[in-house]
DNA sequence: TCGAGAAGTCGCCGATCTTCAGCATGATTC
DNA sequence: GAATCATGCTGAAGATCGGCGACTTCTCGA
């Protein structure tokens, strides 16, 4: 019988853990003195403690460890336990790679540029309704004509616009031929027509950037972003999106109030050579 | 200039952890209405939100983004932060994977033993002063001839004498001339003689499990942990200590109440091909 | 062997840590 | 009149740790 200053000792478990395993009900002592309170445990309890400790190491709460060891659980049991942790434990492990990864991205990428930089977010947009038009444009800049043909297409509809934004369909860069599609996100829903179609584009997940500036140095961003998708091992699943958060009409090339959003829709690429 | 709900929708950020960062200083709204105390934002304090939520992912807490955003914090120290923080993550992505590396482990010998077996649990072993004998002896049982030995060269010192002690100095398994040191620990100092030594055992961080049960069977714990030790990637660091913490006078070798803990210091051992 | 002081133990309450979420209440705006 | 905004308080999560006052037990000297 080891009173609870011994038996922490020899466990190497403070005596307030002790304590508060035994209120848990998780290991109560062998006896308690009905007089004074004192908890008296037994050496051989050290075996209890241990296998607490071990799944307590293992990821599992003090609350599921009660259960773990409260009801009988056998071997099998135990180790279906053990194998559903083990693939959480897993999927952290790759989650803090991930992080690894996207912080050396980070470091390069200053290195490189001796400069903060972009900030690149992995964020999930939700789905939105959109009123748009696709068409093949010339080259990147002309699709501002296609806000008009939006506007005058959606009539009395426009008071339910809300920002403008160009989805860019092409799988690389074009110098000319670009199939883009130009529109308004919509509060309301709104009647199609006059060339514009009303669709819904889906919840995706997306690597996402912020360029402040004038439009001309847009391709900074990009070379940022697209850096970022490659470098954390992510691949593009799905069209770009530009959201013009502000700008302003007449569209000037050069305006550096302008913020503009990019959003690179991503999936994580299947792991190959990874463990 | 955007309400705190378009600025919130905007960026994907809840309303209250906007008002959150604004109170801690991290993002201040562009504009505060003095008649209502409305928050009015700027669209371009997306690119600073982003940079917020990046150093959130990166592992910083909001305090450490303060000062990083705060003063003026130029590329060169930004670089020096995210490198510190680099070599934590690695060091969390070490530990998780090891954590892993455990749980897999355990559910093997789950399945090699279908049985609960025995917990190992790593932990640091504190210096620990010692009064022993230290022979070669013919084989392990007969370590416990050592213990009058170092009973009676003790003397009245065996007042401060705590539980007995073995600690096996070969490298491993003999079947005779076996090194052995056999005393007990110390909770105060005593004076050396009679063949008996006083020293001090260093800390040391040891892989532990309990056996609970007869001498004859502790083999099946030493298979337990020298295999999680292997199949852990850590390396035997110094000589395996046994601690009786409970068993008689006689000692019986077939007494099912004794329990003994077997601790084997480890390091961990060079990588060589992980990351 | 007794007494005094030291050490051990008790339960309880609160702090820790971080990042919000929920709720109440009231003002304001669309 | 409904939605949005404000402030401000509380709670939540999880596993302890720290401190308090009151009691009990141990130890050592006289």
């Amino acid at each position: 019988m080891l009173k609870i200053g011994d038996f922490s000792t020899l466990a190497q478990v403070s005596i307030k853990t002790l304590r508060y395993y035994d209120e848990a009900g998780l290991l109560e002592p062998e006896w308690v003195d009905p007089e004074n309170g004192y908890r008296y445990y037994a050496a051989r309890q050290i075996a209890r403690l241990h296998r607490i400790l071990a799944l307590k190491d293992f990821g599992f709460s003090l609350e599921e460890i009660g259960r773990l060891l409260g009801e009988g659980v056998n071997a099998e049991q135990m180790r279906g336990m053990l194998v559903l942790q083990q693939a959480e434990q897993k999927k952290r492990v790759e989650e803090e790679g991930d992080r690894l990864s996207r912080i050396s991205s980070r470091i390069r990428l200053i290195e490189k540029e001796n400069d903060m930089a972009y900030d690149v977010v992995l964020k999930t947009v939700p789905k939105q309704k959109i009123a748009s038009v696709r068409e093949t444009i010339a080259n990147y800049p002309s699709v501002g004509a296609l806000y008009g043909k939006v506007a005058s297409g959606l009539g009395p509809g426009m008071a339910s616009a809300g920002i403008p934004v160009a989805l860019w369909h092409d799988h690389e860069y074009k110098e000319k031929d670009v199939d883009a599609e130009a529109g308004f996100y919509l509060r309301q829903d709104v009647a199609a027509g006059g060339g514009v179609t009303v669709h819904e584009l889906a919840e995706t997940t997306a690597a996402c950037t912020v360029h402040n500036g004038a439009y001309k140095r847009l391709s900074e961003a990009y070379d940022a972003l697209l850096r970022w998708v490659a470098e954390n091992g992510y691949q593009i699943a799905g069209p770009t999106r530009e959201l013009y958060l502000h700008c302003t009409k007449p569209v000037r090339q050069d305006d550096e109030t302008y913020v503009t959003e990019i959003q690179v829709p991503v999936r994580k690429q299947p792991v190959a050579g990874s463990q």
